[in-house]
DNA sequence: CGCTATCTTGATATGAATCAATAGCTGTGG
DNA sequence: CCACAGCTATTGATTCATATCAAGATAGCG
């Protein structure tokens, strides 16, 4: 087993070869710690890295002009973030931690070999890109068309789906990471409302909340709510190159 | 020159070898026509094709139990069409045709050949999905963080921005493939709104209307309003493998 | 040339925003 | 070890952007 943070998420979705597992690991080697509420990179910066998550969960974000927010994803274990950077030379949004975090910055220009020589490992990390791009529709699809409730319920099963994608148990009670304010800035209300809907969907049994704490009361209700679908649980590698 | 819409497309971005050039033709060979209205297919079907839009409009929608309607992604000729397919085997949203079409359809499988003899073109590939994301989480801010006029406008300097990346002079003047219920839901307000959100638009001068053709009146405006980046302009390619 | 989709406009209703105030919690320095 | 500062959470009163309901008016199409 490796202690590669990558590895361990990508070995969800595909057996990883030794040598795949090898490479990974080299893309984590240059780890760095950061307190809760630090900003990582801001929106426009030149950015030519990405990051692979080790530990803990961050937020992306974007502000209009007039000082709203908006938080666009959600990262967490085993993520890489940055992935934008693959596209462009300036970061579209800012990233701060939300907890205490562990990052392993890269180059991109690292994921040539991976391209050149690693050809499987490039078709997973392209999959997973468009997984995000799913679930960045899932978002747009709640943010258009759904209610305070549903979009809040969105948020909390999303969170513990990626919880989940990294831990053996089946999670039902998670520490939020996020605060009110920044719940509000992720599904487009205001946090006087995440409040009210948060106490509401408390008072029905939907959530149990102590401190930060919050336990899924009725999941299934929620998914319900929500119209949830997980995307993180398994990803279709039947297409993929042969591994290396 | 390449009578390959992909081709030309891509060329944006790279200056494409002949052989991959063939490459990309390749994956065009199989094209079908389509009229305006057409479904290609539906959320949820199985669906192991990709499709390279060759002449057209197509929207990318999906349902809310509710019966509301949310238009996630609008495709153009140049586009690659269906790539969350590489990801999942069912298609998470349906794909209607906006504008008569023409469709050139091709098994995912075909990208293994891509990612082993190709790098630098699903290099590209990659990073087009990259790019977007990008425009995904610019649609979110805009549905999370601002009114109907900024998203229409957002909706508005989009569909302008596709249509200058096929074509060499700067259009200020465009036929909406849209009907005002389709842009309803794309940006996440009622029919009745977007009415009048436009005529208010047309009323200021931002923009003219003659049935369906839309004018930009006050492109500069429209991006002030919108807070607009066209993302579609250029990617960076610098750190992609050599061409094959 | 009538049918149906699309667009337009007015009146009213409502979910969420805004404004305003208080309370709790956390850390920090005196 | 307490007091103060500054986030975070809670609650009530009021306002507002957009939804909803309803009814024409146009226009494209078979």
């Amino acid at each position: 087993m490796t202690d590669s943070c990558l590895a361990v998420h990508l070995n969800h979705f595909l057996d990883l070869t030794d040598r795949e597992e090898e490479v990974l690991a080299e893309l984590e080697k240059d780890s760095a710690d950061y307190g809760a509420g630090e900003t990582i990179f801001h929106e426009g910066d030149t950015l030519t890295d990405l990051f692979v998550v080790n530990k803990g969960w961050l937020a992306c974000s974007t502000m209009v002009l007039d000082g709203d927010r908006q938080v666009l994803q959600l990262h967490y274990a085993g993520d890489v973030m940055g992935t934008a950077g693959i596209a462009f030379e300036r970061a579209f949004a800012s990233a701060t931690t939300l907890t205490p975090v562990t990052l392993c910055r890269f180059p991109r220009k690292n994921l040539d070999k991976l391209f050149k020589d690693h050809q499987r490992l490039a078709a997973l990390l392209y999959a997973i890109g468009m997984m995000e791009n799913v679930v960045l529709c899932d978002r747009l699809k709640a943010l258009g068309r759904t209610n305070a409730e549903a979009r809040v319920a969105n948020l909390l099963l999303s969170i513990v789906s990626k919880k989940r994608v990294m831990s053996a148990d089946p999670i039902t009670e998670f520490e939020m990471p996020l605060t009110q304010v920044d719940i509000a800035d992720a599904v487009g209300v205001t946090p006087v409302h995440v409040n009210r809907t948060l106490r509401n969907m408390e008072r029905r049994g939907l959530i149990d909340r102590t401190g930060r704490t919050i336990k899924l009361g009725d999941e299934q209700r929620l998914r319900e709510i929500a119209e949830y679908t997980n995307r993180f649980e398994q990803i279709d590698t039947s297409w993929f190159p042969a591994p290396s």
